[in-house]
RNA sequence: GCCCCCAUCGUUCAGUGGCCUAGGACACCUGCCUUUCACGCAGGCAACACGGGUUCGAAUCCCGUUGGGGGUGCCA
């Protein structure tokens, strides 16, 4: 066991955000990685937002991908310290009481002509505790506050720019740079490993860090953000972000994590789709990438097709079987067993499974007027239809039966015959390979299907 | 506005001064396999944003420009 601690540090919202579900798992890769601790802490320091059900679902999700913490902890039973430290602040200079409204504050801003933070009004004025009033932590007004990021080298901000920040609410509640700055410093974390997104946190957080008398800080590594196809940062409103939304959709949680460690980083070698083990081994925080990742689902599809046609048939059946029945028609287990393997050769998603079967369990989807055209309007076809209405009436039920009578009528006629007789029995031009699925059906059922696309000719 | 960050094929990752006529993967295109589709296989298309330096030598180092993004809450 190594001495590396590193933090997942969601806030609870009620769902695992992807980037939140990558940050996570950059940070327990390398965990594992080193042989550290993988620690899961709640940063639950909105009342509002303090819910066993919003957390839950951010649990619930980390452990679908794998994930679960070394320790839990949660911000919420901790306010007492945080509490402390601010008040601790306050008598040393460090802070002072603000009774400022957020209006009062915009007004005096905007007749500035400045855009945004806060200008100081309450610094030197003694203000009394009470309801509504908040703790300002007093940042310095020169010098730099830097850090050399593991990702990003060197960064440094001006110790001018950055305004006096509420660390404690007018409600009594601590604001989450206090609690975040306590508890990496208190939980001895040694790596920060969190998104591009808070950079321009750090500099509070270890300005508060000092404060707290510590003379050293976490090694940080900011991570690329996840963008859409416009490149923008994943957001809840646009983009699909819910990592329980993918799940639902029949993704594989091991094909999920895996494209989502190749956002930002990737192996030497190239070889993207492989065993966790591997990653684990490989994986490194100086090797991540700095440039912004676009979540592309069609990547994913293809790792998620991989992963399915990398299982164990049974598997597959028992991981598929959620969405079985979602189609027009429930599906017989005993059939979806039979007709699994071909199934699971041409799905990138579990929710694609049902779709494939429609047309054995239900009616036979009405085919398109394009694939009508294409398929139907060939020479012969009404040959073709007629000679195996005629053979099936009769032919032993089973697929190699049905395969002689279908294939050899056509080499009869000196045509293929599968893509007419595919379209009247399925409805469709492509799908699972036609005779065995076929031979599940009933003979009058198939006779009707090939009669009704022969008298449309 | 101010602060911070980013910049290799359409996308993603590799490449850390010479091995690069820049490699892998996804997507796309073409064949092969197959009397469907998918899988598989063989090919193809396709990038170092621009301009200055530094150096014998730059995708790799420095500066600038342009473009993009993030932040700027009593959310995290």
């Amino acid at each position: 066991m190594s001495g590396v601690r590193v933090r997942f540090s969601p806030a609870p919202t009620g769902y695992l955000h992807l980037g939140s579900a990558r940050s996570a798992l950059f940070n327990w890769l390398y965990a594992r990685h080193v042989g550290g601790t993988f620690v899961l802490r709640i940063e639950d320091t909105d009342p509002d937002r303090s819910r066993d059900d919003l957390i839950d679902a951010i649990v619930e999700n980390l452990a679908w991908l794998g994930m679960e913490g070394d320790e839990i902890h949660r911000q919420s039973v901790r306010f007492d310290a945080y509490l402390e430290v601010a008040e601790d602040f306050v008598t040393r200079g460090l802070a002072y009481r603000c009774d400022c409204t957020q209006e009062a504050v915009k007004e005096r801003l905007a007749a500035a002509g400045s855009a945004g933070g806060y200008d100081g009004f309450c610094r030197d004025r003694t203000v009394a505790a009470g309801p509504g009033v908040v703790i300002r932590f007093r940042t310095p007004d020169e010098g730099t506050t830097a850090w050399d990021d593991v990702i990003r080298g060197h960064v440094s901000f001006e110790n001018a720019v950055l305004e006096d920040f509420v660390i404690v609410r007018g409600n009594g509640a601590p604001m989450f740079h206090l609690a975040n700055a306590y508890d990496d410093l208190d939980m001895k974390i040694t790596h920060v490993i969190r998104g591009e997104d808070l950079v321009n946190t750090t500099p509070r957080v270890l300005l508060l860090r000092e404060a707290m008398g510590a003379d050293d800080h976490p090694v940080y590594a900011h991570l690329p953000l996840i963008v859409n196809e416009k490149r923008q940062k994943l957001s809840k409103r646009r983009d699909d972000v819910s990592v329980g939304d993918y799940r639902d959709r029949g993704y594989l949680p091991e094909a999920m994590r895996n494209y989502l460690i190749t956002l930002g980083w990737g192996p030497k070698d190239g070889i993207e789709i492989r065993p966790l083990a591997e990653i684990i081994e490989l994986f490194d925080i100086v090797d991540i990438n700095k440039a912004p990742a676009f979540f592309d689902v069609k990547k994913l599809d293809h790792f998620n097709g991989e992963y399915i046609r990398a299982l164990p048939t049974e598997e597959f059946v028992a991981r598929s079987t959620p969405w079985r029945d979602s189609g027009a028609a429930p599906v017989p287990p005993d059939l979806y067993e039979r007709l699994a393997p071909f199934v699971q050769q041409r799905v990138k998603r579990l929710d694609e499974v049902a779709g494939l079967l429609d047309w054995v369990v239900a009616d036979a989807p009405e085919p398109t007027p394009e694939d009508w055209r294409k398929v139907m309007g060939a020479d012969g076809v009404a040959d073709v239809l007629d000679g195996v209405i005629e053979k099936l009436a009769d032919a032993p039920w089973d697929s190699a039966s049905l395969e002689q009578v279908v294939l050899g009528v056509g080499e009869e006629l000196g045509r293929k015959s599968q893509l007419p007789v595919r379209l009247a029995v399925t409805g469709a031009r492509a799908g699972l390979p036609l005779f065995e699925p076929m031979a599940e059906l009933d003979r009058d059922v198939v006779l009707e299907r090939l009669r009704s696309a022969r008298a449309k000719l």
